[in-house]
DNA sequence: ACCATATATGAGCAGATGTTCATATATCTT
DNA sequence: AAGATATATGAACATCTGCTCATATATGGT
């Protein structure tokens, strides 16, 4: 029997140091799909604008002009941040005549705001 | 005085439609440095080679050539991405001779990796 | 019907990001 | 010391992202 180190296998073209180990792992992963699905929903939040959109609507409902001003920045840049939060439902709005306005979509989101906050404290 | 929507400000040259709302919520916002870490923070969990490794060391240590064979990506790939999460202080790593085992830094990854999950299962 | 206001969206562009490829560094073996 | 192995890193490149600008849509007021 080979060497572990020359081992190569389904998994790839590399050698493997601990296959045992990389297989159990292997076993216990969620889907591609889902891990994909995840890494999008993390994206959402890895952008400073959005980050400070979500930090806002913590506070208080507030419309894309309120935005805006808030932000410093173009009611079309914020429009088109707040359409990525509202297809990753990080956000819901609700219309009252010409103006939308904008919510957290559910606790999820202070959740994560609030652990990622922690960990940037802890040093 | 004049009429609300026709306010313009320190905050920006657009109109506020709740100055009053938009003027509190700017009290409680963090600054915005803090924020821009933030999202620098989360955009680490924002690509799915890094949730994939993540999810991994979350089950076990590995060194990088487990990770490869693991995930069917190279070793400098690999290395790479690792180089971002130990920046990002998501992981940390040991070294045993030529091998450098890697581990999740603490707590908050899985709890972020678990809300994340969370949201998505909710539908 | 017409104009103003609030929001949404498509195209285009500049800057960021993730991979590959080549190479460097570090450790172990002989 | 030389070679093999494990990992790290810089440069180059293709893709993705977020903004601006122009324009479209929707509602309200006159």
């Amino acid at each position: 029997m080979a060497n572990s180190q020359d081992e190569h296998d389904i998994f790839c073209d590399v050698p493997m140091i601990h296959e045992d180990r990389v297989r159990s792992v292997y076993e216990s992963m969620p889907d591609d799909d889902f891990l994909f699905n995840l890494a999008e929903f993390f994206k959402v939040f890895g952008d400073s604008t959005r980050v400070r959109i979500l930090c806002a609507l913590h506070h208080s409902e507030l419309c894309v002009c309120d935005l805006s001003a808030l932000l410093s920045m173009s009611q079309s840049a914020i429009s088109h941040q707040l359409r990525v939060l509202r297809a990753a439902r990080l956000v819901k709005s609700r219309r009252e005549g010409k103006v939308i306005y904008y919510t957290l979509m559910d606790e999820h989101v202070k959740q994560i705001l609030d652990v990622g906050t922690e960990h940037l404290n802890e040093r």
